[in-house]
DNA sequence: GTAGGGTTAG
């Protein structure tokens, strides 16, 4: 309909300006490239044409530029570009990058010949967007609409078989790949390397690994990973002597393996520290993230002094660093210290966040500085600008109901803006909250609230975790729950709990059962069975195993009871013992019949 | 010109 114009022209080319276009999209940060592009559809007569969308939308997707890209859509259409396969490809992959999967199935659906990349891009779309069965549904479906598969498909079909943990599949995958001689590149390779480890199938991750010809660091990541987890810390170990080159994931890698790992906790802390001196003696740039890991990790293993070296050798501390180092403190009962790090942080005006008050929070609630915690309470507020959330809520009544002003705390639960019953939805996977609700309405006698609260939990299948300690002896860690009879040695750890019991009765000591909350967390046992919680079968076998010089190091999963903790105050006087005991939410430290939480449990 | 692998802190 309209005559020929020079492409130069026409306004629907941007041809004399692509190579200058490309050069700038392909720039590392997409947002420059978006900011260019926008400056020049103002400067010039030119509009972009089909072969510049892709670039542009492709920005847009690494920007998660959802209105962005809405628009870009929009001037496509206008543009009656709307059938062109990159084109749309490129659309589906935005769509996809920026969650709305119903959006990216529905143009998918509507390309009217799909290509092999119009599959990939939902499949990947599926696969990111935690949609796993849609991805293999649609490699199902490539198979009936007779489109062959490449090697990027694989790619997204081995990462929903591992999003899924389908070793079964994954393994279907991989020998599928070899009869339809699709082309190995190393991205496969490791994409392969990555699903065997995460799936649980560790020797054919080896034996590929081994037979792989090129490696990269991706290739290394994953063996490192997975070694790490599996507590196999020397082979760990060769594997990242070997590594041609460690980057910053490597590291974080390793250092959250050990984290994840209970282990990790107890023995991994001389490998904790050889990755310490590692990073130093390669002279790696600790950055915030990587030094936040370490105190973190110092923190967890029981380590605070560690943990301060760290915190002070920063050059540059951000508010994950000084957050860090507040919570290790809090963690150990060090209660001063946090708060007058506190101090120094508004004093180097790093702005904290809701994380540095909910540990703040937390040192006063451990050890109950009431008038500090209520300050900072509402402080955090008026000055800060920090909204309180449920958690830290949670400490304030915490603290509250520990120091006994029980009347203050309901007041508070009261006003909470999120009510009881709202907790769940705000975190459906926590029931820490509904524990501490339900310890403050017992001890003031409230049970039918206490029983309202079981009733949610129960009907909303919230599992309660079983309390499981765990103990490390001679490089072995043996864990134990209530009442287990299960260790080979548990003769030897029950009779040492009766000896135990007669000499606690004949110092006077009476059996506390009036911990509530414990009965809430492990609601399975009985009074009864006080005396057969988890830490104490690890404190017995400890006792037992390891030479009386070696103190005894404990890692429970839950909080630990309060009846646990006066025994363990008693045994390390009666029995001269240092005992470690890290529960989920602090350390506590026991030496000649004193706690570092002194009766703060 | 479009699609692909490890890490992502409290």
């Amino acid at each position: 309909m309209h005559q020929y114009k020079a492409p130069q022209a026409s306004p629907y080319t941007d041809a004399p300006y692509r190579p200058l276009l490309r050069l700038f999209l392909s720039h590392p940060n997409p947002t420059q490239s978006l900011l260019i592009f926008l400056q020049m559809l103002h400067q010039c007569e030119h509009f972009p044409d089909k072969f510049t969308f892709p670039f542009v939308l492709n920005a847009a997707s690494g920007l998660k530029a959802f209105r962005v890209g809405r628009v870009f859509h929009g001037m496509v259409i206008k543009a009656s570009l709307s059938s062109d396969v990159f084109i749309l490809n490129s659309l589906v992959y935005f769509y996809g990058s920026c969650g709305d999967l119903d959006l990216a199935y529905g143009l998918f659906m509507k390309i009217p010949r799909k290509d092999v990349v119009s599959w990939n891009s939902m499949i990947t779309a599926f696969v990111q967007g935690g949609y796993p069965e849609g991805a293999l549904e649609l490699f199902r479906g490539m198979e009936k609409e007779n489109v062959k598969p490449n090697d990027v498909t694989m790619v997204g079909v081995l990462s929903a078989c591992t999003k899924k943990l389908d070793l079964e599949f994954g393994r279907w995958v991989c020998s599928y790949i070899e009869r339809n001689e699709i082309s190995v590149n190393l991205t496969l390779s490791n994409a392969m390397l990555d699903m065997y480890w995460k799936c649980g199938g560790i020797e054919d991750a080896k034996r590929l690994f081994d037979k792989m010809l090129e490696k990269d660091i991706f290739s290394w990541t994953p063996m490192l990973d997975g070694y790490a987890t599996l507590g196999e810390y020397d082979e760990a170990r060769h594997v990242f002597d070997a590594m041609p080159c460690q980057d910053i994931a490597a590291w974080n890698a390793l250092i959250s393996a050990y984290e994840q790992n209970a282990s990790a906790q107890l023995g991994a802390m001389d490998l904790g520290r050889w990755v310490h001196v590692y990073i130093e003696k390669q002279g790696i740039n600790l950055n915030c993230h990587l030094m936040t890991s370490l105190i973190d990790m110092y923190t967890k293993c029981g380590d605070v002094e560690k943990a301060f070296e760290v915190f002070y050798s920063a050059e540059r501390k951000d508010v994950f660093v000084w957050s860090a180092m507040i919570g290790g403190l809090a963690m150990h009962g060090r209660r001063r210290a946090a708060i007058d790090l506190f101090s120094k942080m508004l004093e180097a005006k790093v702005k904290p966040n809701s994380v540095t008050f909910t540990n703040v929070l937390c040192a006063c609630s451990h050890t109950g500085l009431v008038n500090e915690g209520r300050t900072l309470f509402y402080q955090m507020e008026l000055v800060h600008g920090v909204v309180s959330e449920d958690k830290r809520y949670a400490c304030m009544v915490d603290i509250l109901g520990r120091s006994g002003l029980l009347e203050e705390a309901v007041e508070l639960i009261e006003k909470m803006p999120m009510a009881s019953s709202r907790l769940l939805e705000l975190d459906p996977g926590n029931h820490g909250a509904y524990v501490l609700l339900s310890n403050i309405y017992a001890k003031i006698g409230k049970w039918d609230r206490v029983s309202g609260l079981r009733k949610v939990m129960r009907d909303s299948g919230l599992k309660k975790e079983p309390g499981c300690s765990s103990i490390e002896v001679n490089g072995i860690v043996h864990e134990f729950l209530a009442g287990d009879n299960c260790h080979p040695l548990s003769k030897e750890i029950y009779s040492k709990l009766d000896e135990i019991a007669s000499r606690l009765k004949s110092i006077g000591y009476v059996p506390n059962k009036s911990h509530l909350l414990q009965l809430i967390e492990e609601d399975n046992m009985k009074d009864h069975a006080l005396s057969l919680h988890s830490e104490k079968l690890a404190i017995a076998f400890g006792l037992i195993s390891m030479a009386p010089s070696q103190p005894v190091r404990v890692v429970k999963n839950l909080r630990v009871c309060g009846d646990c903790h006066s025994v363990t105050k008693l045994i390390s006087k009666l029995y001269v013992r240092e005992i470690l005991l890290k529960d989920r939410y602090r350390f506590h430290h026991f030496r000649g019949g004193h706690c570092s939480y002194m009766d703060y449990w």
